[in-house]
This record gives C-alpha cells, structure tokens and sequence, in this order.
DNA sequence: TCCTTTCGTATTTTT
DNA sequence: TACGAAAGGA
C-alpha cells in the first residue's frame, strides 16, 4: 500500500458502495485494481472466490492475474475469477445452457464464420450478390451490443434497407439457434437477457460475485453496460477503471458515455481521479493535455509528472511517404547511438496497417529488426480454419458450418450436388447436416455411392468424437489429422512444400496449445476439458505464443489503436497529415473527437521522446496528393515543438522557416 | 477443378 | 497502385 499515492491508495480502500477511478493515461490504474483485489481479500476477508476482475483482452486478464498472484498467496487467490466480458459470458452460458435453450458442447462462430453464414443466409434467401456484407455484419452486430432484437428492429425500421437487414437478423438468429451456436455478441448478450428473464438465476450469481473490478470502462458497449449493472444489483459494490479520453472503439460499439452514465444510476458514486502520470516527461504531458483540452469533456483531469520537463517534441516533414519512412528508419539508426538505446526501446506509430509497409522496407534495407503487430491473424488461415471445424464438429455436431466446412476437406467426393440434396433433406426434416446423414430415408434423395460417402464420413466422425472423450484426447486429435491426410492435402492445395510444411507446423502448434491448455490445471478444481479448451481457442485465449520474441530487441511497429496500453522510451507517430490523422472518414462523419483521442493515445505512449512526421505529399491509389499537415500539430503547445525537414512548398508558411505551418498562424489569429 | 482475368475496393480490431 | 475475391473459361 505504501507504494501507491494518496489519491490510489483511497481507491483501494473504498469499498463500501460504487467507485469509479477516472485513471488517465500511465497512471497506474492496473497497480489499483490488482492492489483492490488483494487489499479485499487480505484486509477485508472477502473469499476471493467472491470477486470477479473483468477486462477486455485475453492478455490484459492474463497479466492481472499474473499480477494479483504476486501479491497474494495461491491459497489465498483460489476461486478468483479475472477473466474477460466474452469468458465470463460464456461461463454464464455454459452454466445455464439449459434454460437458455442450447445444448452442451454448443459452438462459437467467429466474426469469419459470422459473416459466412450472413452470406449465405442473403444469397440463399434474396439471391442477391453479397456486397454489402460487412454492412450487414456490423448492422447485426451493433443491434445485438445495444440489445435490440429482430421484432424490434423490423418493426421499427426506417426504410426498407433497415427492414431487409433486420430480416436478415432474424433468419441469422434461427440459423444460429438450429446450429447450436452462438456468435461473440451473444457471449455478453445472452446472459444479459437470460438475467432479465430469470431473477432467480441473477441472484445465484449476484450470491457468486459479490465484488465486481472492471478495467477499461469506457470500451463498454451498451450490453456490456447492463451486464455490469445487473450483476452488480442494489448493493453496488464494484470498482470501475477507466478513460474518457482513451475511448477509441467507438467504431465498433463502445460508449464513452457509460462513464458518465454511472453517476446518473447510481447516485452514491465515488469519484477518484488519478492524475498523476508514472510514465512520460512533463513536456509530452503538456502536448497530450493541450491537444485534448479541444475535446469536449465531462470529467476534467490534467496529467502531471515529477519527471522533469524532457526534451523538446520534435516535428519532421518530408517531401513525401518514401522520404518520411527512410528518415524515420536514419533516426532510429541515429537515435539508437546517440541515446545508447536498444532498439526495443522505439516504436512506430501509425494510423492504418499499409502504412507500416514502406517503413518495413526501408527497415530491412538498413538491416533494423522489428516487430511487426496485427496482420494476419493465426485464426485467418486457412489450415486453422480447418482444424478449428474440425474440432467444432466434434464437439457440437450440429455445427453445419463446420460441417460445410470441411465435408469435402480433404476431398471425400462429396460434392455441391450431394449437398444440396442432404441440405434439403436436413431442412425438411428440421434436422443437422450431420443428423441427416446418419438417418436413413434420405435414399430417395440420394444416389447409394454418395450416401455411403457421407455415412462412412459420419461413423467416422462419431468413432473419432467417441475416442475423444473416452480415450487421450489428444492423442485422438493427431491421429484425426493423419487419418484424413491432412498433410497431403496441403501438399496438393499449397504453393510450395515450404508452405505447406508451414501450414502443418500450424496445425501441431494448435494441437500443443490444446494440450497444454488441458494439462494446466490438471487435477485441481480448475481443470478443463476438451470442449473447454476449444472454446477457448476460439476466443483467442492463447497462451504466451511470442512471449521470447517480445523480449527479443526488436523496433516496434504498431497501429496507433494497437499501442493502448504499452508505452515505449522513444515514440514515432508516422502520416500527421489531414485525411490520414484524422483519417478522411473521421471528417466526412464529423468524428474529429475519436481521432484526436487517438492522437492523444499515441502520444501519452512516450516516455522519453516523441517525434511526429508528415509528408508534403502521399501518392493514394496510385495518384500524387498534396498532403496538408494534420490540425493536431496545431492544437499542440507550439513552444514544445521543434520543426523539421523540408520547407513547406506553402511560401508564407516558408518564410517563417518552418517555424509554423500556415494553419496554426489561422489559429493565432482566431485566438487573438 | 484449376487457372487466368477482371473487378472492386481501399480505417482502426477484439472477442 | 496493389491487393484479394469473384467470375469465367478450359
């Protein structure tokens, strides 16, 4: 406890009713909820099994766990549930499948396999062709996180568009209910609706978790918000954590204003701020706090440090994107030898993924190691989709999506045609794929080759599943992947042996990683099984997968969304251009505030230095485009910046030697 | 079923 | 421009 300040230490200490802790950037909110956890269950006596952590990211559950471990004895910490919204939702799910309608071993579809079964359902129903599918997905998506259903949305409906997409939800739901599966939105959904619908049930659990922590309040969606709300009930004990200002998921259904919204339902609300900063010179704190003083706020809050003033915040130009990544990898180089400083200790930051491509380029060129976050996700390829079906199907045979997915993977010649015909067959008897294959009377539909193909396929599928559970499971598994040759099959369907082999690794990695899930926490309360572990996979709860890469001395290139949470020495925001930061988008939907928050963000990252760059012009889609430097460099402190690099092709802005750009003399103006 | 060509599209991302 | 997906042809 001593280690914390006042204003922490009071918010570990008050726990009689709800708390929300306004934790601005590197104030060390994470110290606070970890501190809470062990502080009530060491001072106060609450049984651990009694308080719940919830955050957003498998990794963030995964060091606060970690976190909470050294500062309790094991003995002490069992029962402890941190996890994320989409665990314990499914843990809720899991418990209370039955009154929920679904059978155990149900499956998840993730947004890949969400966005199949929209495209189905649309072809299948309006055959139409599909382009706007990813409309469709985040329509569904949205109404699910802010709790609209199907009945609602169509018969409140705007315009026929909004009917036909609300039409669309309700087939995907009845599809979804038929396949026994549920999608990520209903992991928090569900429960939500089965707690309005079942008191009783609420108050079992309300029983469970008496103390309730959640981290990064402001990602809270409208579900997310109710869930917290409902289990948290009258006594309203739970400590809240989060940032107005680092509310940067908007986009995908966040509700900044749930913060704001606490104090309206429940009028007891303690409010604690944490200001004070652990991580960045006072000069990078004055940026941060001038750029997002143009923000409307709610809650004021400035943060401070104790870690002197720091260097000045420097602003390069360049001719154009080309010059900007080459000068960004010459400063690194640079930069590195001045300071002594690994290269682990930069990163670069960056608005959209293509841009990290040039700059990886040039990286190479001058021989600098890097880590590369995002890409292509492990769970996009092809070969784990695959697997990842395979073991769906296992578990939940009326998956028909899995099943679809791998009937003919590898080739088992059992073609569209047999599908179609088993497909009506399944649909006019209301039965699964899988289902209709084992019954008999589908000999009218089919021919006796094909019915004995996907009979052979089910009898094996079952003596596999069978196998599963009564035997090692594991072993099971690598012997699903040989009995299907699968490794063949990559052969035939790759573009290299290399790549296949690749592809192979990836399969026995998934294989490793189920295993060691399983073995974890063999023989004590919290062990798993099978069904267990595939879920998890599905939700991305991987275990430390690039935990030595990380520690390896690598420049870090991330998107700026990508770098919530991490803070490096040296800090590189790449593109402060107009319609790139902010992003062209942002401005035509008038999104300016989410967008400065991100630059905010990016820039609460750096400890030490930071280092903006721009390019006078950009080609975009293939055409050359004048950039104009971004509105942020003129909301920051002009004292703080020193500018660089080319002059401005701009002759006014050029006779003030780079000192200013054009706009921030408009700004002078105004403000005068 | 596979290969070529054309087309269309172009933020951010976790679960 | 540059990529992936879908469509079309052998």
């Amino acid at each position: 406890m001593s280690r914390l300040n006042a204003r922490q230490q009071e918010a570990v200490r008050y726990i009689d009713g709800p708390l929300l802790v306004l934790a601005g950037a590197g104030s060390g909110k994470t110290s606070v909820i970890t501190r809470k956890i062990a502080y009530l269950v060491e001072e106060c006596g609450i049984r651990a099994a009694h308080i719940a952590a919830v955050t957003f990211t498998n990794k963030a559950a995964r060091e606060m766990k970690e976190r909470v471990g050294k500062l309790i004895k094991g003995s002490q910490a069992r029962g402890l549930t941190v996890s994320t919204f989409h665990n314990l939702g499914l843990n809720i799910i899991r418990q209370e499948h039955k009154t929920l309608g679904f059978k155990a071993g149900f499956s998840i579809f993730d947004s890949e396999d969400a966005k199949a079964l929209i495209r189905d359902i649309v072809l299948k129903e309006y055959a139409e062709e599909g382009d706007e599918i990813n409309d469709l997905q985040m329509r569904l998506s949205n109404w699910k996180n802010d709790l609209l259903d199907p009945h609602y949305v169509l018969s409140h409906a705007q315009d026929e568009e909004e009917a036909r997409a609300a039409r669309v939800y309700e087939l995907y739901n009845r599809y979804l209910r038929a396949y026994n599966a549920v999608d990520f939105d209903d992991l928090i959904l569900l429960p939500v609706k089965l707690y309005r619908e079942h008191p009783e049930i609420l108050e079992k659990w309300q029983q469970k978790i008496r103390y309730l922590l959640v981290d990064e309040y402001q990602d809270t969606n409208m579900a997310q918000y109710e869930l917290v709300q409902q289990l948290v009930g009258s006594h309203a004990r739970f400590t809240v954590v989060g940032d107005d200002d680092q509310s940067i998921y908007a986009w995908r259904g966040a509700r900044p204003e749930n913060l704001a919204r606490l104090m309206d339902d429940f009028p007891r609300l303690r409010l604690i701020k944490l200001e004070q900063n652990y991580r960045s010179t006072s000069r990078i704190l004055r940026a941060a706090n001038t750029l997002i003083a143009n923000n409307p706020h709610v809650f004021d809050k400035a943060l401070w440090s104790e870690y002197g003033l720091g260097e000045e915040i420097r602003v390069i130009r360049t001719r154009n994107e080309d010059a900007e990544a080459e000068r960004v990898a010459t400063e690194i180089i640079d930069q590195k030898l001045k300071r002594k400083a690994d290269f682990k200790d930069f990163a670069v930051l960056y608005r959209g993924n293509h841009q990290s491509r040039l700059l990886e380029m040039k990286l190479q060129q001058y021989q600098i190691p890097y880590h590369l976050s995002g890409g292509t996700s492990f769970f996009a390829r092809h070969e784990i989709k695959d697997a990842m079906a395979y073991l769906r199907l296992l578990v939940n045979p009326d998956d028909d999506a899995a099943f679809l997915r791998i009937i003919n993977v590898p080739r088992r010649e059992i073609g569209p045609a047999t599908l179609e015909k088993l497909g009506q067959y399944a649909t006019q008897r209301d039965i699964s794929l899988y289902r209709a294959c084992q019954e008999l009377g589908a000999e009218q539909y089919l021919g006796e080759k094909a019915l004995e193909r996907l009979r052979r396929f089910c009898s094996w599928l079952q003596d596999t599943a069978r196998r599963c559970h009564e035997d090692d499971a594991v072993r099971t598994l690598k012997q699903l992947f040989t009995d299907i040759d699968y490794e063949d099959w990559l052969h035939q369907t790759s573009n290299s042996p290399v790549q296949a082999e690749r592809r192979m690794n990836n399969i026995w990695y998934l294989v490793d990683s189920l295993q060691r899930m399983l073995e974890q926490d063999k023989g004590t309360a919290d062990e798993i099984g099978v069904e267990d572990a595939i879920s998890r996979l599905i939700l991305r709860d991987m275990m430390e997968q690039r935990e030595e890469e990380d520690d390896s001395d690598k420049v870090h290139l991330l998107t700026l969304h990508a770098s919530k949470g991490l803070e490096f020495p040296h800090v590189f925001i790449m593109g402060l251009e107009e319609e790139l930061l902010p992003h062209r988008n942002s401005i035509e939907t008038d999104q300016i505030e989410e967008e400065r928050r991100l630059m905010y963000v990016g820039i609460t990252r750096a400890q030490r230095t930071l280092t903006l760059t721009y390019a006078g012009e950009r080609k975009q889609y293939g055409e050359k485009i004048e950039s104009t430097p971004s509105r942020f460099l003129d909301e920051l402190p002009q004292d703080d910046l020193i500018w660089e690099g080319v002059g401005p092709s701009d002759p006014i802005a050029n006779k003030m030697k780079g000192k200013a750009t054009m706009a921030s003399l408009m700004n002078l103006l105004k403000n005068e």
